[in-house]
DNA sequence: CGTCGTATTGAGGAGGCTCAACTAAGGTGG
DNA sequence: CCACCTTAGTTGAGCCTCCTCAATACGACG
């Protein structure tokens, strides 16, 4: 393959490809484990998997648009896509990157709300309303699982708000780097893999393209992180960097 | 009762008091009838108004703080309360303004993520999560309804953030005022009624308390809106209000 | 009629945006 | 294998908007 194609799953982790779709958030009630966990058993991911279809796009690939109808809802298994909606005014909007273990395409009113895209080659299973009704209807667990996943992608919209609500873009790349930083938790924590564009990150974090270069710049120019590659960034001074990403 | 009391339900819709506790949203399938529905049954709302405690709050009470252990959720009868976290930096950021027909108190690993107050007095319908749990079991449909209701709630977060991605006062503030005008749905679209105070507006639109006063102020110097008074704006130019707007 | 919280207005400064030119890297075709 | 092209990224200059600080007005309540 060529050498773009190598950016696979959001950068690098050693995870062993995920033959079963699987959800991934923190559930409501107290667990003697705190952070994300994996929602559905071994049986529930089986019936998911027996109901959907599995789906590989490649890099760029659009998977739905915006006000299309809503026929299907998909779950990564592995990956990186983007959902967005463009503006009347020609402005991007960047709503959430999604990662494995994401869901996405949860409608209103039979339409897709917003525009999904990869960001990498993905791998994605699509399960169809009329299967994901049937599913509901014969496990309630699994949709219990449902609304304990819709419930965490709130709580993660509404940390893009507060991301959204500074005013310095530093530190809104700070926090855009820790949330990327969460998605390899298994992995070193020093190196954090950024698979979308610094023009998807612009989108994202309400920036000008202009602005997130900059921000980088500065990271890098006070030695708080290294730019491995286009791709890749490593902290350099871990407690700078926390106080930069705290300071919301 | 005194002045300030007469703030109720977030302004002067004629709506009758809700006697049972009831849900709003824009349902995942396409309808003959679009926009928000209530999604309860009579013989739903009924089961939840049974296993629920009615709460009334007069104006400002906190309902519970960020942080505290989560032990019920809420579903508002009537009046408006606001979801926030106060930030490290000193700042608070106002996740949600909440109204009739609206949910809050989803947990995260056994933790409310935002405090709630109260805005206007308020009657809510208190579910502890043991009596959701059993309500769940019992009626599976109920569940179904509060998936599309979060469902809902996490379009209206990314509304949310497309409103903070502007970068104009102004804008930032024409389309609070559109949220606030879809709640009062069936009353008149002239009037508008805003019960939270200008502070409370900062918060939420991610600005400035003077940035606000002075997005109104052109407005009103434009000929765009008029303050009837403290909590209640009147749209006078409608197809200019919308420019302003729609062109997020 | 004084006090407190909310609201308003002005002056000055910081930060991000736009516009524009330019570099780097990846992909294509001869 | 190289010239070319396209996309992504980088840097600088000047403008514009919002922020901060500070002082003042207003309304509700005691």
């Amino acid at each position: 393959m060529a050498k773009t194609s190598d950016r696979r799953s959001g950068g690098g982790t050693a995870a062993p490809a995920l033959r079963q779709p699987s959800l991934l958030a923190i559930p409501f009630l107290k667990l003697a484990s705190s952070g994300p966990i994996e929602l559905l058993s071994d049986a529930q991911r089986q019936q998911v998997r027996q109901r959907a279809t599995v789906r590989d796009y490649p890099a760029r690939t659009v998977v739905y648009r915006a006000g299309s109808p809503a026929d299907s809802v998909f779950i990564i298994g592995e990956g990186v896509v983007k959902s967005y909606r463009d503006l009347a005014s020609g402005r991007r909007r960047i709503a959430a990157f999604l990662f494995a273990r994401d869901l996405f395409g949860l409608a209103e009113d039979g339409l897709y709300v917003n525009t999904v895209q990869t960001v990498t080659t993905v791998r994605a299973y699509e399960l169809r309303v009329d299967a994901l009704a049937d599913l509901f209807a014969h496990y309630p667990d699994i949709e219990a699982q449902f609304l304990c996943k819709t419930v965490h992608v709130l709580r993660e919209a509404q940390h893009h708000n507060i991301i959204m609500g500074r005013r310095d873009a530093v530190g809104r790349f700070a926090m855009l780097l820790q949330l990327l930083r969460k998605q390899d938790s298994a992995h070193i924590r020093r190196d954090i893999a950024m698979p979308m564009s610094k023009s998807d990150i612009a989108n994202y974090l309400g920036l000008s393209l202009e602005a997130v270069v900059r921000a980088s710049r500065r990271l890098e120019r006070q030695g708080i992180v290294e730019f491995v590659d286009r791709h890749q960034v490593r902290i350099l001074d871990q407690s700078r960097f926390e106080a930069i990403a705290q300071a919301a």
